[in-house]
DNA sequence: TGAAAAAGCTAATGAATGTTAGCTAAGGAG
DNA sequence: CTCCTTAGCTAACATTCATTAGCTTTTTCA
């Protein structure tokens, strides 16, 4: 039982194909050789081009899934959360920050999915819902919530935390993109990043009430 | 002279298509049908499709010149720059920024650009050095210089200028690639991009100089 | 007005691409 | 060993696509 697992290989090799040059500038024959067989091969596996799209397609959200469960603890209770994170501190922000930066911006799998879905956001609202949801609105939710206690524990100044969320995340995502297109500068971007988050903690942390109107 | 210049109706269609489904998934015949005309006729105008691609290309970068040149004020000299904004206040920041954002968002050639760039990025080094400078390095070194005068002025707290760039652009630029993929949710982008700015002049408002100048 | 240039059209061409048909080799089950 | 399924291959096909050739119409302008 050691095959090579072609049906998985496929959908490994095509992803990477389709991160770089988009589901139009790839061709079967492009999937194929990046395999290690031919052509006409792949159709003993998938019913064609499209299928294999959609299988990548799957295999992602899967993934999403799984990695979404096991970053935001198991069971997404919210009030189970409250009690693990009430106690989180401004080190455990910034290294639970820098962690969820790492991993987005080393996985290669992680790399290649955003990138690909950055490509084909714009073609149907399926990959345009996959992508807000993946990239905006749940990481800003998830945050959300965090600086919400935080907030309510007294750690924090008393500002709307949807907005800290924002403020938090979206630096981190610019510099995520940054990385993408131009993976050269990934020393420049993590030093902006660790620089952000250190800012942010000073500018949004609660100095013995200060009073504020 | 009335004349309906298909050169210019070419890469304007182009662009709308490019921006929707990228290079490689319009078809010249596509352009053409857009545009009013056969395929062949394109070859009238430019030498081929990749012509036409080189050509919408540089129309962006023309623009995108132009563009920025009116916002940045004529002339890009710092120390022209400082007499004119030193005495910018906050609600001129949050003009600003509503402002810009404003423009991005629904100027349709920012959009097409933007989303084309967005799609196109991966596949050569300019498209990804364009991408970085257009929508990450120019905006951060502008806004970077706005807010190095505004904290020598003493309006704003005495932190990093340029993360503080960071923090006040990036969620602009998050609820636009929002607006980007879902333009349903544009009400909602816009109402968290208000509260951003403003929370963001609240966190960052220097209280103990404010009654000084 | 009339000739030349510009811009359009139809038809054809050649290359690339997704897909199918049919053959062959490998390997497990009875 | 034999049969049957699986997965590979070559060859062929139908389409699609970018591009070219050659003719016609429109526009320019002297």
């Amino acid at each position: 039982m050691g095959k090579p697992d072609t049906k998985q290989k496929i959908i490994s090799e095509a992803l990477k194909l389709f991160s770089q040059k988009g589901y139009d500038g790839v061709t079967v024959a492009d999937i194929a050789a990046a395999v290690g067989i031919k052509a006409a091969s792949l159709y003993k596996h998938y019913k064609g081009k499209g299928d294999i799209f959609s299988a990548v397609f799957e295999e992602m959200k899967m993934r999403y899934a799984k990695q979404a469960e096991s970053m935001q603890m198991h069971g997404s209770d919210a009030a189970q959360d409250e009690a693990v994170f009430s106690g989180i501190s401004e080190a455990e922000l910034i290294g639970r920050g820098k962690l969820l930066f790492n991993y987005f911006l080393h996985d290669e799998y992680a790399i290649r999915f955003r990138k690909m879905l950055t490509i084909e956001q714009y073609k149907n609202p399926e990959s345009a819902t996959l992508y807000a949801g993946q990239y905006i609105d749940e990481p800003l939710s998830y945050q959300g919530m965090l600086f919400e206690l935080l907030t309510k524990s007294g750690g924090l100044l008393p500002e709307n935390a949807q907005i800290m969320a924002l403020q938090f995340y979206a630096p981190l995502f610019l510099m995520l993109l940054l990385c993408d297109c131009q993976p050269e500068r990934e020393e420049e971007a993590i030093s902006m990043v660790e620089e952000h988050i250190k800012q942010f903690c000073r500018i949004y942390k609660n100095d013995e009430m200060k009073n504020r109107r």
